[in-house]
DNA sequence: AGGGTACTGGTCTGGTACTC
DNA sequence: GAGTACCAGACCAGTACCCT
């Protein structure tokens, strides 16, 4: 009977090394960039990250050779991902149906990087509609554009923000925004990335938390919701603004919250202007940053004469800094 | 239905530069 | 010089689409 050949490889095993040369201290060893050490700490402070994010995120740092400034070749990428996954610091796997894949710290990898987080397996955050890994996907695309336009900006993740707080028994939590940007002007945004729709009741009372902060959630814990509102007027939450990412059925919903509360003036003119509600999916040119900006400016009354004033204003000052 | 083509995304390979 | 990091590009498999 025929018995085909058995395949042989083209190389040979490498043979050990002749007596002349001594072996590497760290040979088998995966050697750690400040590189590494920035985009793992990212990720654990994320929850996890999809593969095409983490061409970005690594592409803050190309290495050499690397044809673009801002982002990395996926071979590039599935490289270093291959090279934490054989230390133990990552899991990588599948979680959408033909997406690309998702990368999240270990226990190993969270303890290694210092994250005091416990571990989290995205593999079970995975929903039936995948909504779980299409918010997280938001938050990261949102991130990585503010931190692409304001590299200074401080983010603090809504992992971060969780561990800060202890619930206790039959104690409510203030509202917890998906993020915190600080700006190095010290202005505080709290972001939200809203891709399902809320409750009309549920959503205005996030946008009160998110404005009057601990002190309207302690008076409703004392009073009832009306009176709590009528006492809160005028506190102030630790965020200069609120921006709400959101598609567009979303974003009318968050407007019509907004203009309810400033229709019934529970929220001033100012604390209405302190919500910003952006695009998601981010806009991509800036034509369209523009619409985006003149649609909420339109939303919240703010017309083109007002508009026109304040360039003009702006002018101004620069004509005096001149 | 089946063949050709284009596209996409993952894997493999080889070159280069750097570190030890 | 060995070992490693990083990269581009070749290669491959799967899929979608179009045409016959």
């Amino acid at each position: 009977m025929y018995q085909p050949e058995e395949k042989q490889p083209l190389t040979q095993p490498k043979q050990p090394h002749p007596k002349t040369h001594r072996r590497r201290r760290d040979a088998g060893k995966g050697r750690f960039t400040k590189r590494d050490c920035f985009a793992l700490i990212w990720i654990g402070h994320q929850y996890g990250i999809r593969l095409d994010h983490l061409q970005l995120l690594l592409g803050r740092f190309p290495g050499r050779g690397a044809t673009y400034t801002n982002w990395i070749s996926g071979s590039a990428t599935r490289d270093v991902v291959t090279r934490w996954e054989k230390e133990g610091l990552v899991r990588v796997e599948r979680l959408e149906v033909d997406g690309p894949f998702w990368i999240w710290l270990t226990p190993k990898g969270l303890r290694r990087m210092g994250l005091s987080y416990t571990y989290r397996d995205l593999r079970k955050l995975k929903d039936v509609k995948g909504e779980d890994l299409t918010h997280l996907y938001a938050i990261n695309a949102i991130r990585l554009d503010i931190e692409a336009d304001e590299p200074e900006a401080h983010w603090i993740s809504e992992r971060a923000l969780r561990q800060g707080q202890i619930r206790l028994k039959g104690q409510t939590l203030l509202h917890r925004p998906d993020g915190v940007v600080v700006f190095p002007d010290g202005k505080t945004v709290a972001i939200e990335a809203e891709l399902s729709m809320k409750k009309p009741f549920e959503l205005e009372e996030v946008l009160l938390e998110l404005l009057w902060g601990e002190a309207y959630l302690r008076r409703k814990t004392e009073y009832d919701r009306q009176t709590a509102r009528e006492f809160s007027r005028g506190n102030r939450s630790p965020y200069d603004q609120i921006w709400y990412f959101a598609p567009k059925t979303i974003r009318r919903h968050v407007r019509r919250a907004r203009e309810r509360l400033f229709a019934d003036l529970t929220i001033s003119q100012q604390e209405a202007e302190r919500i910003y509600i952006a695009w998601y999916p981010l806009p991509h040119s800036d034509e369209e940053s523009t619409q985006e900006e003149r649609e909420d400016n339109e939303a919240l009354g703010l017309d083109d004469e007002d508009e026109e004033e304040e360039r003009l204003d702006a002018e101004g000052e620069g004509d005096r800094e001149r």
